[in-house]
DNA sequence: CAGCTATTGATATGTTATAACATTCTGTTT
DNA sequence: AAACAGAATGTTATAACATATCAATAGCTG
């Protein structure tokens, strides 16, 4: 699998070339369009296993000759979200490309304050301890927002 | 236990005394000083188990004579939250007062959107899949967001 | 092509958060 | 008590994140 969780990929532009096929796929076979706009904001959140502000995202855009208003990073943005396209780290206020876009999944986040590397995995959280107390207090969960903050094997080596 | 987990509490002029006094204590053992305005910061916070944003505490301050500027606001959470009695909520950009303060904890929420009350309770996240996956990573874990979004049991019969 | 909807462009504004520096308060040393 | 040091607060300004609104354009449907 090319995105296992770990703070290194093998060969990142065989990492980015899969996932942005990958999405093409998905669009396609859900009748989304996946507009210049959109796909070049992909490209640029693909870019590096980082989470960037929309105001990042805009620049490059801008530098893209793409549109310099905020309103066109939050727009693609959005629509990368609601497509499973990409994630919003809520810690961060910050946005980053799914690993594993069109699994259905619950994805959970490990961000290295040193590096600012971004880890996606997945999360049962459901089916664990908050899921119980969801269901034991009638609490139906429609969203979860799962971040662990901390230092990756690289930076926790760096500061030893 | 005055703080179970639900979407009620029995007697919230309980609560929030219990709370406050818990709060006292807790500073008072570390050296810590629960100044008026941190004080009042947490006593507003722990009107309602609702999560304030920072800019409705201040209005609230503002209204009690103690301070109208952002900064205010924002030292008074800063300090609750490092002194563990208070959290931010992510997911909404607010804060709300600690149900256990004192205890070492690691808190997960359960949010509704129907009537934004928030629920905390406990999670054991880095004994569960994302710990594994953060061991495995040979990532430290140094603080964790978890934060579920939904319907409590009132606002789900209400849109039944 | 006419009409409809989705998308983009553009302007303005709203919301959340912090930097920087002055002042006041609190406890300690002399 | 006066001097001092550090913590807390007051104040101004600005940075960073996000959305409302309306106009223009592209893509599809009958
Ligand atoms: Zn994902
Ligand atoms: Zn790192
Ligand atoms: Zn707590
Ligand atoms: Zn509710």
């Amino acid at each position: 699998m090319p995105h296992t969780i770990g703070f290194q990929c093998a060969d990142h532009s065989r990492c980015k070339t899969t996932s942005l096929a990958q999405a093409e796929a998905h669009c396609a076979s859900r009748g989304l369009r996946l507009t210049p706009v959109r796909r070049r904001t992909l490209e640029i959140l693909l870019a590096e296993h980082r989470a960037l502000g929309a105001y990042d995202v805009l620049a490059h855009l801008a530098d893209a000759g793409m549109g310099s208003q905020p309103p066109v990073a939050y727009r693609a943005l959005d629509f990368l979200v609601k497509a499973g396209l990409a994630h919003k780290i809520e810690a961060l206020n910050a946005y980053t490309a799914c690993m594993h876009p069109g699994h259905d999944h619950t994805p959970a986040f490990l961000i290295c304050r040193g590096c600012q590397t971004v880890a996606e995995t997945d999360t049962t959280l459901a089916n664990g301890r908050l899921g119980a107390a969801a269901r034991g207090a009638g609490f139906v969960i429609e969203h979860t927002v799962v971040e662990a903050t901390g230092l990756c094997p690289a930076c926790t080596e760096e500061r030893a």
